[in-house]
DNA sequence: ACGCTTCCAGTTTTT
DNA sequence: CTGGAAGCGT
């Protein structure tokens, strides 16, 4: 055990060897928070004597918790297993598939992704006669989430809501969607922690047991817990009170999705008497890397207060580069790493974010242009993809038959003739019968309104019960093959032959080598088979983020993918007010966290960052001009190496026309006339900043654009509103600084 | 019931 | 620009 301490620094120290009782690592970024977390655990089993099995320890991502599993498996010499490491999700799913009866659940439930909860609730406003136009089910899955994860079910929300003509039906539509997943035996992702809760809250015997099954509970990313995960947390560490958690309030950036900073900000108040550690050494970046990145989080008033420092040299500064158009920026990005690669650097080395999506397809071009191998991260998940989740479908059908959602899915998938007004009579029949749509077609000749489609119908059911044989019979990746075989899913991609169809086709192929590497690695784990349902829900509980990040290629992703990731060289694209920080954002106030997100960004970078905005951007079919994000402008100058000092805007400069502008009178030609009171002595404005707004006895207002050098040679370029782009002699220019 | 056309929306997304 | 959904004609 010894040589693990020996390695941390005093903080970490303190933080690894505390003792009982609730604890707060406020963990700076780079500040070795995976590291201290998976040293606490060893130390814990290795020092304390502490039973795996009874440490609880939540992480955001599987890949997180594999990572503090093989480490702490590493320290200790391998051999230990830790069965409560895992993300919030899962560890609930297997508390909840303990004692599923006790919330009205049956064993094997189902779980219900974003395109699952979709059709329900689709489904729910039918059933209830609503207009989707009104009531978009994006935003009703929106709202119904966000209630979740704060603890409000459907009877709280109702009685909140009944002011509201809008969200008193969404408050119907949020009753019905809840009967269902019941109904169907199905939860969604929401639900998974709700119910934890839930279960917790309301059973005094299985609150007791984890109570005491828990001695110990580590949550990582804690800044990004929601208010239900908070609950959870909080129940199941009252008896033993041993709470350590890890975060960092700067990167919190998950508030759109339901996480409360609050949480970690009032950590001290909610568990008194708490140890509070603060990491504030990074081992990651330069010191002129992490300058940067504190000036720019320090314009945020909501957050605990700390300041990252290194040991690291200086290092070079923050490149600057303003392009054209996307499409140069992307280029610029493509050459810096082809000039990088010839100094010895590798592909994966560097790294590009973006603040969309969308934002990928110009760097993407670049990178292929140019031959430069790159690998997209986050976007649609392999998963997500149509043809993969129609073969999930069907092999969540054969778990569960009177899963309606999936019947509807895959019922005409390919086509066998079975249309919507079909799949209306059978729903109908079903909610009359109080039975399920498959039972519907299974007897479909004695409904009357099904006597045409009842020969396609039986057929369906036919293939389904052969399939259902197969299911008890064979293994997964065998039973992969039969569903493939009898459904004859590839043929309608084959016939199409296109471009995507292909890709359809070889997703779907793909499909089984996964099965088969899960079908290895459970059995190489558990000496067990794997079985369907192990196989679904390790499916639908993965994701993107999953993936492995090494490799000799370039990862480009958007900002939030990035979080927990560090590169050599970084690209911040795209940084211009309205894309970064988004327009979204600036209308709903929330500043606050795009910075967090822009401070993640700066701190994944090792040793370079380039920041690059671009004057036109096309997104969406439409090209914009943006002007530069008000985030470049919090870096001083005299950490940024302007690449292109002075871009093309100076010959687009135009000359205004207006009576007035800026408080200068003008003329037609526009020159000014006069300027009422002004006076500036020499060299005032010596240390103007980067879009500092100055003005000029001759030319008038403008924006400081540049600065170079230093001293009595320091140059200052200054785009005048009037009279364009100038340079200036920094000591000698007589300039008055304007608010 | 199906396929073709038109229309529309379009942040971020660890689960 | 692009994918998905709704609408319409066969």
């Amino acid at each position: 055990m010894d040589f693990i301490i020996e390695k941390l620094n005093d903080m970490q120290k303190e933080a690894v060897l505390t003792g009982d009782g609730p604890v707060l690592i406020l963990a700076g970024a780079g500040s070795g928070k995976t590291r201290v977390l998976t040293s606490r655990v060893a130390y814990l089993v290795m020092e304390k004597s502490v039973n795996p099995s009874s440490i609880l320890a939540i992480t955001f991502t599987n890949k997180a918790a594999r990572e503090i599993n093989n480490r702490v498996g590493k320290m200790m010499g391998g051999g230990m297993w830790f069965p409560w490491i895992g993300t919030f999700h899962s560890m609930c799913l297997k508390m909840l598939r303990m004692y599923p009866e006790s919330l009205g659940y049956r064993k094997g439930f189902a779980i219900y992704d974003t395109d699952d909860q979709k059709v329900l609730i689709k489904d729910c406003l039918s059933e209830l006669d609503l207009d989707s136009k009104l009531l978009p089910p994006k935003m009703i899955i929106n709202v119904i989430s966000r209630s979740k994860d704060e603890l409000i079910d459907e009877v709280d929300f109702s009685n909140k809501n009944s002011s509201d003509y809008r969200m008193s039906l969404v408050a119907k539509v949020y009753n019905v969607y809840q009967k269902h997943l019941v109904e169907y035996n199905a939860m969604d992702f929401g639900d998974l922690i709700f119910n934890a809760v839930k279960m917790l809250r309301e059973n005094d015997n299985i609150r007791n047991y984890f109570q005491n099954a828990f001695k110990h509970i580590l949550i990582d990313e804690y800044q990004d817990t929601n208010t239900a995960q908070y609950e959870l947390a909080h129940i199941l560490s009252e008896k033993h009170k041993n709470i350590f958690v890890v975060g960092d309030d700067d990167q919190s950036i998950y508030g759109w999705r339901g996480a409360n900073i609050n949480n970690i900000l009032d950590f001290e108040e909610d568990y008194p008497g708490c140890m509070v550690i603060r990491l504030e050494q990074n081992y990651r970046s330069t010191k002129n890397i992490l300058s940067a990145a504190n000036e720019v989080i320090k314009n945020n008033d909501d957050r605990k207060g700390k300041t990252l420092w290194s040991d690291r040299s200086r290092g070079s500064k923050v490149n600057y580069y303003k392009a054209t158009t996307d499409s140069m920026e992307a280029y610029f990005v493509a050459n810096k790493i082809l000039k990088g690669m010839e100094k010895g650097r590798d592909y994966a080395d560097y790294a590009v974010f973006y603040r969309v999506n969308a934002q990928s397809r110009s760097i993407e071009q670049a990178l292929r242009d140019k031959d430069i191998p790159y690998r997209v991260f986050g976007g649609i998940s392999f998963y997500q993809r149509k043809e993969i989740k129609d073969v999930l479908a069907y092999l969540k059908l054969l778990l569960n038959v009177n899963d309606n959602i999936q019947l509807k899915r895959v019922i005409n998938e390919p086509k066998r003739g079975i249309g919507k007004t079909t799949l209306h009579k059978m729903e109908e029949y079903a909610i009359d019968t109080g039975s399920s749509m498959y039972e519907v077609a299974k007897d479909a000749d004695i409904y009357p309104g099904l006597h045409k489609a009842a020969v396609k119908l039986s057929g369906f059911v036919a293939m389904i019960e052969k399939l259902l044989t197969a299911a008890i019979e064979k293994s997964v990746s065998d039973l992969y093959d039969d569903v493939i075989q009898m459904t004859d899913i590839l043929k309608q991609y084959e016939l199409e032959n296109t471009i995507n169809s292909r890709s359809r086709i070889e997703n779907i192929r793909e499909l089984k080598s996964a099965i088969i590497t899960k079908a290895e690695d459970y059995y190489e784990s558990f000496g067990e088979e794997l079985t369907l349902e192990t196989f679904l829900e390790s499916v639908t509980l993965s994701t993107d983020a999953d993936n492995e990040t090494e490799g000799t290629f370039v990862s480009i992703m958007t900002l939030h993918s990035a979080k927990g990731l560090e590169f050599p060289v970084v690209f911040m694209t795209g940084m211009e007010e309205g894309i970064f920080p988004s327009v979204q954002s600036l209308g709903e106030g929330r500043l606050e966290e795009e910075r967090r997100l822009c401070y993640v960004g700066i701190t994944r970078a090792m040793d370079e960052v380039y920041i690059i905005n671009t004057m036109q951007r096309t997104l969406y079919g439409r090209t914009q001009t943006y002007p530069e994000s008000q985030f470049l402008r919090e870096i001083s100058p005299n950490l940024i190496n302007y690449i292109n000092g002075s871009g093309p805007s100076v010959r687009k400069t135009k000359t205004y026309n207006r009576e007035s502008f800026g408080g200068l009178r003008i003329t037609k030609g526009g020159k000014p006339i006069s300027i009422a009171g002004f006076t500036a002595e020499a060299g005032e404005a010596a240390d103007v900043k980067i879009g500092q707004r100055v003005r000029h006895k001759k030319f008038g207002d403008g924006t400081v654009t540049n600065t170079e050098g230093s001293g009595s040679d320091k140059m200052i370029e200054v785009a005048f509103d009037m009279a364009g782009k100038k340079r200036l002699m920094a000591s000698f220019a007589k300039l008055k600084i304007l608010d």
